[in-house]
DNA sequence: GTTTTATAGTTAGGTGGCTAACTATAAATG
DNA sequence: CATTTATAGTTAGCCACCTAACTATAAAAC
């Protein structure tokens, strides 16, 4: 979460026009996507959480969902770009809950197939209808046009995301 | 942050077209943007902590640098956008580290106000010229007027979330 | 002017991430 | 084949946020 609910604005940038580095655009802009993903991640946070699922746990049964087979918990880890630590205690809640269940993989006995419970997937579907047409509430504003363009810039961000990591410098 | 490094896609909507409320372009903008920003967020803290202060840290001395007089725990939490608990824990590690001090205001014994110190200064000060160039690295394949159109799409986002937050049916 | 209500700040305890270290198993190497 | 190295998963402990409850003070209402 991004902690800055008043954002600055182009004035509060003037006393600082003694560093050559800083573009109050760029700044400007930077502080109002974060705010805005901020406040979409909350939001989306608390919608889970009056529908009862955490927002880790929802993405975790949302993945399973891809594929009737199962995942090992470190690719499940992997795509939902958490620790295995992490996912170790997401699969727990989730299994306890009975909205997963582990295998085991007699091949190789360090490794584990975590699938979704029909459980699971009611869960799902009973959160689906509010879901779907809650983000398109969220989007309704926009045309598929305006969708467009916004898609491009948010690649053109990742762009300079990846830059960032690669460089280390990073902001 | 955002759990989900690997993007549903346009195919993985497919099997979902039973739900009228389903927007797939909708759905996709939502996640690819809710990626983004935590990514932003992610680099930012990242950032932060190479420079030895953690984001929440960060926000409150740019903050109190806005106003000489400093201010009240109540309305750094109010402008920070954390509860007040957040912010007393806050303003205690910045004082502890002799960035930030309280004083007492006599007139009302239950109030409180914080202020930079010098040496709250001074690492912004280490802190600026990075950043300030590293933000404007993450902006530079943008042009100005591509700024422009991205703001002004981040508002009709704003507009759509501060809807969902009144209905309270929220995605 | 006593009592009720409201406000500022703090404390206590919970949650969901993280890193680092550990266990068990498998694979590679001498 | 014995030993080293790598991998999958878990455990333990940290940090930053949260909510709810508490303390002290001030303001409002009888």
């Amino acid at each position: 979460m991004f902690c800055m609910k008043d954002l600055p604005t182009r004035e509060d940038f003037a006393p600082l026009e003694v560093y050559a580095s800083l573009e109050p655009s760029s700044m400007l802009l930077f502080y109002q996507f974060l705010r805005s993903g901020s406040d979409l991640l909350t939001i989306f946070d608390d919608f889970l959480i009056s529908h009862g699922i955490s927002q880790g746990r929802f993405v975790v049964l949302l993945i399973l969902r891809r594929k009737e087979e199962g995942f090992a918990p470190s690719d499940l880890a992997e795509s939902a770009g958490v620790t295995r630590a992490t996912m170790t205690g997401l699969v727990d809640g989730l299994e306890r809950d009975g909205f997963v269940k582990r295998y085991d993989l007699h091949e190789d006995k360090r490794r584990t197939n975590v699938r979704i419970t029909e459980k699971g997937e009611e869960l799902l579907k009973t959160i689906f209808p509010d879901y779907f047409s809650s983000i398109a509430d969220l989007m309704s504003d926009m045309t598929d046009e305006e969708k467009r363009i916004i898609s491009k810039f948010l690649l053109k961000l990742d762009i300079g995301i990846s830059n960032s990591k690669g460089a280390k410098s990073v902001a």
